[in-house]
DNA sequence: CTTTTTCCCATTTTT
DNA sequence: TGGGAAAAAG
């Protein structure tokens, strides 16, 4: 038939040409998934001559959704593939308000709030509120977001709370929602809950979306949580142009509020579903994949699913009991060192993965010490850094002046000399008359309650921000933006205050990569017309801004926590600390959330394409005592034929013991001498 | 404003 | 136990 379907194996062509009524593709790791979707977009723009600007294809990482963009780009020759939805569902909600701001009764210009906006101003709420402090910030913050999650409103929260101290969250849910739409802004959450809330209340706006999006593709459909999948149902309704991929088996991200039954909803809220299992795996040895397979059998299983693949049998698993943390770190590096050389690998070949952070840090010391390239993903952002929160809150400021967050963020950042007695007078003055902090700025009564000097220096502020405002929406918009960082001689205030001069250049260079970021935004009209405050809106969703983490990956060693290596695979693969309390977590295991642990461990064991190596410490240091280790249940949940163990022979409990206790003796003696 | 001191916590995290 | 962050002190 066509080009699109002749890599395929006869499951992958099925779940391409599948596309009379809704299609739910259960696609195990490494079986080719994101081809499927790729070819599906192509099968449907050039074989169904259906209209690219009719398709929409949703997935959950801008990541993911870059590298599908260029995927499509690559099958689909020409402008076919113009008009093509290939995004977030975050960016998807976004496009959805920015649209639709008028029905929403929202301005067209909102800020968005990150995790960071929205804890400091959650802190602002419980601080008035006095009785509640602080250490439930994480709690509180957590429950908002979970009620959002859930399509929960603040009434309903309010009428369901089984405690005091839950009725008085929902109260301060209540105000937080309240204080968002006085700012004029908008949390994470509510990117996804305010379309659907609006499709809901709207059905004349809901029918526009469903005429323009007619084929809807969602990736990574176990991560969906209840309101992305009534946003799913809602554009879809019983037209059945869907086609969901997912895999429960990898469903890691329960605990932040995916819902991993939403893959079997779906057969209930769409009758004529279709299942189509992909199991071929292009990726791992039959040996890795039959010990994945062993061990997710200990899960129950809605959709049975079992991998297989025709890369060989490959090498057996290793297990390596290590005395303790200190000589696990200094066994893998020592192993990776080997390896290289034995197996002629690069260093990016090997991947160490960890349940939490704090891991890293051994393994770091120890790759140090043995000149090894490493690379840990899961540090700072660069959204998180300070200098660009900074600059971006000018920008948000410029665009949504009712954006309080960034105006106390940048008021005295550089310094103005305005302090916190002023900023209590402009805060009293903009609560009193229900306005802004900035619009309060620049009115005439606000003289009454500061000394003259004060009031000039806000006057000047207010002034030049909204000078700056008018320079941005001028045909120079990126020139403009350069001018307001001169303007407050920003580079000097880096100088200033870092420890380093060094530091305070590579701070600066990344302010310049968010211009010019943003001028790339601007400059890729093929967009419709784009404005400033949509580049703004698009880069808090931290899209477009990336790449430049991906730049420097030379050829160095990867450590990562389990989570962030899920969709990602190499050919050696260590799984480090295969403990109790340690991999399935101890509060996993006292919340008696023991699947989600396995499924973690599953996805471990799913990125190794030719080797894995778990090791695990019989001692562990935590909290200062050293505390006797027992190795994780997962292991005793591996096929023993695909397993040899090594250090003290086996992971076997008898076998363990026995040795264990010669072992203990022996090393009393050394440490005696 | 910077340095010191104290205190608290110790799973996973994208948008 | 040890590290990081907030509070306090200089």
């Amino acid at each position: 038939m066509s080009a699109h379907l002749a890599k395929l194996n006869p499951r992958q062509k099925e779940a391409v040409l599948h596309i009379d009524g809704p299609c739910l593709v259960l696609a195990g790791a490494g079986s080719g998934k994101t081809s499927v979707i790729t070819r599906k977009i192509a099968y449907l723009i050039e074989e169904c001559g259906m209209p690219a600007r009719h398709i929409a294809a949703v997935t959950f990482t801008n990541k993911a959704s870059r590298e599908m963009k260029e995927r499509v780009g690559g099958l689909v020759k020409g402008s076919a593939a113009r008009g093509l939805t290939v995004s977030t569902f975050h960016n998807l909600g976004l496009n959805i308000i920015r649209r639709e701001h008028k029905a929403l009764g929202m301005k067209a210009s909102f800020s968005i709030f990150d995790a960071e906006d929205a804890r400091a101003l959650l802190k602002e709420l419980m601080l008035k509120d006095g009785d509640l402090d602080s250490d439930h910030l994480d709690l509180v913050a957590n429950q908002i977001s979970n009620w959002k999650n859930d399509l929960v409103i603040p009434a309903m929260a309010a009428s369901k709370a089984a405690s005091p101290g839950e009725a008085q969250i929902a109260e301060i849910y209540r105000r937080y929602n309240q204080a968002l739409r006085a700012y004029n802004a908008v949390d994470f959450d509510d990117l996804i809950l305010t379309p659907v809330r609006l499709f809901s209340e709207q059905p004349e706006v809901l029918e526009k979306w469903r005429r323009k999006i007619r084929y809807l593709l969602v990736d990574e459909y176990q991560d969906t949580n209840s309101s992305q999948y009534l946003l799913v149902k809602l554009i879809v309704g019983d037209r059945g142009g869907l086609t969901v991929v997912g895999d429960d088996d990898q469903s890691i991200y329960a605990w932040r509020g995916a819902r991993p039954e939403n893959l079997s909803l779906l057969k209930k809220d769409f009758p004529s579903l279709s299942l189509i299992k992909l199991e071929q795996n292009y990726r791992s040895t039959s040996r890795i994949l039959r010990v994945a397979n062993h061990l997710i059998a200990h899960n129950p299983h809605e959709f049975d699913k079992a991998l297989w693949s025709e890369m060989g049998l490959g090498e057996p698993i290793r297990v390596i009991r290590c005395a303790n943390e200190d000589a696990e770190s200094e066994r893998v590096a020592m192993e990776i060192l080997s390896q290289r050389l034995k197996r002629q690998a690069k260093f990016s070949d090997f991947a160490i993965l960890y349940r939490g952070n704090h891991q890293a840090r051994l393994l770091e010391i120890k790759l140090q010490a043995h000149q090894i390239p490493y690379t840990i993903s899961g540090g700072t952002s660069f959204f998180a850094r300070a200098e660009i929160k900074d600059v971006m809150s000018y920008l948000r400021l410029i665009v949504n002046p009712d954006d309080d967050n960034a105006f106390l963020r940048i008021i005295n950042t550089p310094r103005r000399q305005i302090g916190p007695s002023t900023l209590e007078a402009i805060g009293h003055y903009a609560n009193e008359r229900h306005i802004s902090m900035f619009n309060a700025c620049g009115e005439i009564g606000l003289g009454e309650h500061m000394p003259e000097a004060s009031l000039e220096r806000i006057r000047r502020f207010h002034h030049w921000v909204l000078q700056m405002g008018e320079n941005c929406r001028g045909d120079d918009p990126v020139g403009a933006l350069k001018q307001l960082v001169e303007d407050i001689d920003y580079e000097g205030w880096l100088h200033q205050n870092a420890s380093a001069p060094k530091v305070a250049e590579r701070r600066m260079e990344n302010v310049w990569y968010l211009l010019d970021s943003i001028k790339a935004i601007l400059q890729k009209a093929d967009d419709d017309e784009l404005t400033v405050e949509d580049a703004i809106a698009k880069l808090m969703l931290r899209d477009m801004l990336e790449r430049q983490e991906e730049e420097d990956l030379g050829d160095q060693v990867q450590l990562m926590t389990l989570h962030a290596s899920k969709g990602l695979e190499y050919p050696h693969v260590f799984m480090v600390g295969m403990e109790e309390d340690l991999l399935p977590h101890r509060t996993s295991i006292e919340e008696d959330n023991i699947e989600e642990e396995r499924r973690l461990t599953y996805v471990g064991i799913t990125r190794a394409q030719k080797t894995l190596t778990m090791t695990w410490a019989a001692k562990r240091k935590q909290y200062g005592e050293i505390i006797e280790t027992s190795y994780s249940r997962f292991l005793d949940e591996l096929p023993e034929e695909d397993v040899v163990s090594e250090g003290l022979g086996q992971h076997n409990p008898e076998v363990n013991r026995a040795q264990g206790s010669a072992m203990l003796g022996s090393l009393l003696d050394m440490l005696k001498k």
